[in-house]
DNA sequence: GCCGTTTTCGGCCCGACTGTTTTCAGTCG
């Protein structure tokens, strides 16, 4: 699947036009044509043999030219014309906080600097190169300095968790300025995406408290550098070199700040055209008729002023939710308190912290109904994994214990390992005495899409699993896991009645999202689970609740928010 | 370069902050 590997190239033709001064409509146009290839949960390949790359919204003749250049002779035409044009490490200079396509192009042509490196030297060595840029002041200079410091200690966007764990602290601190009406997280923080690039902060507060909230906020323990503080926004690096934005609004455009900084901007960008269509402006003020503002106080008049449904953050991302919103057909999304168990759980049996107890107890404190503890399987040594004989052993412990817990339906399953060739660590015998099977590989996550696709047909095809856990053994930020044909995955998991995993810790978020709606529109099931291996884990349940609303799943979808009766029936199915 | 419920041509989102060319360009979100 060469969907991300085209995409990165239509971004860096952009990145090269910018430099170049091209028409930015045009760039604009590469951007979106990117975005639509990285969004895209089938292999583009699929599409190009069809015929269909032009039904990608952005994408016309000369893109799907494009691409098909790219497939059939491994280049593009276009973008090696760009390249001739622009010293090969030129753009890694947009990547520097601070400076972009114009001040590039001038530092090439006014002072002939070509990277990152030379950039460096030239200010490391004061060699009087940079005196000859127009705009490039002593400020200028040192702020670039500084992004190019700050560039080597930062490793690019942070985990939904890590970030999370920043800005809850963050909003408390601000919770106490004077004056703060209420203060919540937007950006893609309240998108819930896999990462977050920085943290984005949005305060209500009456105009004359806002500059004295914004030193509050500068002001906070955890506060490294400020970068910027006005009248109605300050900036700021947090521990961990991540950046915090703040702005901080009066109520009555309270909803279309939020609206406007929750993003994504792909979003906004289609409610600002609705707008105009409809004589409207829409900004982060309000949405104004004239000089008259005819809604901004929450985010629900704006989209019902716009002749819309509610769009739910998870869900702007310009993926047609601007399309279905419109005529009514937005999904009734599955919530956070919709569900109703926890259906892989670890305890010290294998590699988990807490006891069978413990992890019934606390999946009991909160509310839950029903749970499943999946220990590893043998092959899985280091991590305790269990033999037949140890399994048969836990499976009385569970059941053992489980009659302390008379409200609580507590199954007995497994985490059973699938091996390279898609057969399984267990044999059918032993799978049978279980109530509930996940199958997830553990080893061997680097193998052609075509061999990990049919690896996890097969398990799916075995007599007694009933999900598949993590199904891509991706970890963000550190391992890409498998490419997956996901329609086939799906498919088969849907024929064999099988559930697929969105697993809930923040640094897998596996199925990710665009699996998930891909998987959802196959009809599969899905199961969102936390792996948890303490208590503390479980908590995670959240971030899986954001991943499959972020792929448009409903309750109907998610096994784990049905009722315990109907999930009971459902064990029974297979 | 794409796109069409005023369209196949003429559009294509909006404002804050910063530093510098002291009236605005560049960058960012």
């Amino acid at each position: 699947m060469k969907n991300r590997e085209i995409a990165d190239i239509f971004d860096r033709m952009a990145d090269l036009m910018e430099i170049l001064g091209d028409d930015h409509f045009r760039i604009n146009s590469y951007r979106k044509m990117a975005r639509a290839l990285s969004d895209l949960a089938e292999p583009v390949e699929n599409l190009a043999r069809d015929g269909k790359l032009q039904d990608l919204p952005g994408i016309g003749k000369s893109a799907a030219e494009k691409i098909q250049q790219y497939l059939s002779a491994g280049r593009i035409d276009k973008y090696e014309e760009l390249l001739a044009k622009v010293p090969p490490k030129l753009p890694e200079l947009l990547g520097v906080p601070g400076l972009g396509p114009k001040t590039t192009a001038k530092l090439w042509k006014q002072a002939g600097i070509t990277s990152v490196e030379e950039l460096r030297k030239a200010i490391e060595t004061g060699d009087g190169r940079l005196i000859n840029v127009e705009g490039l002041g002593p400020t200028k200079i040192r702020n670039i300095w500084q992004s190019l410091n700050f560039l080597t200690s930062i490793g690019g966007r942070i985990r939904l968790g890590e970030a999370d764990a920043l800005a809850g602290p963050m909003l408390a601190h601000l919770a106490q300025a004077k004056g703060v009406q209420q203060a919540l997280a937007a950006g893609s923080l309240r998108r819930g995406k896999e990462t977050i690039g920085d943290i984005d902060i949005l305060c209500q507060a009456p105009q004359s408290a806002a500059e004295a909230i914004i030193k509050h906020f500068t002001d906070s323990p955890g506060v490294q550098k400020v970068l910027a503080g006005g009248k109605t926004r300050g900036s700021v690096v947090l521990a961990g070199a991540v950046q915090a934005d703040l702005r901080v609004v009066p109520a009555e455009c309270f909803g279309a700040a939020l609206s406007y900084f929750t993003g994504s901007k792909e979003h906004n960008v289609r409610l600002r055209e609705i707008a105009i269509t409809k004589g409207l402006k829409f900004n982060e003020y309000g949405l104004f008729k004239g000089d008259e503002r005819v809604a901004g106080r929450n985010e629900r008049e704006i989209y019902a002023a716009l002749g819309m449904q509610y769009v739910p953050p998870e869900l702007r991302e310009n993926r047609g939710e601007i399309e279905a919103a419109r005529s009514g057909k937005l999904p009734d999304l599955l919530e956070a308190a919709d569900i109703r168990g926890d259906m892989h759980i670890h305890t010290t049996a294998s590699d988990g912290l807490n006891s069978i107890e413990e992890m019934i107890q606390a999946c009991q404190d909160r509310g839950y109904q029903y749970m499943a503890i999946c220990e590893h399987s043998k092959s899985q040594v280091q991590a305790g994994g269990l033999d037949e004989k140890r399994l048969a052993e836990h499976v009385q412990a569970i059941r053992k214990a489980a009659k302390k817990f008379p409200k609580m339906l507590v199954l007995a399953g497994v985490e059973v390992d699938i091996f390279k060739d898609g057969h399984l660590d267990f044999m059918a015998d032993v799978l049978a005495e279980l109530d509930f099977v996940v199958a997830s590989c553990h080893s061997a996550l680097a193998m052609p899409a075509d061999e990990a696709t049919a690896r996890l047909v097969k398990a799916i095809e075995t007599p007694h699993v009933r999900c598949i856990g993590h199904p891509t053994g991706r970890m963000i930020n550190s391992r890409p896991g498998f490419e997956i044909d996901i329609d086939k995955v799906a498919s088969a998991a849907a024929a064999n009645n099988v559930a697929l995993e969105v697993n809930a810790h923040w640094m897998r978020l596996d199925l990710r999202d665009i699996h998930v709606r891909a998987a959802v529109n196959r009809g599969a099931k899905i199961i969102i689970s936390t792996d948890s291996h303490s208590i503390d884990d479980l908590d995670n349940m959240k971030y899986g609740v954001l991943t499959a609303r972020r792929g448009w799943a409903t309750p109907a979808d998610v096994i784990n928010s049905w009722p315990k009766k109907k999930l009971q029936a459902w064990l029974k199915e297979k």
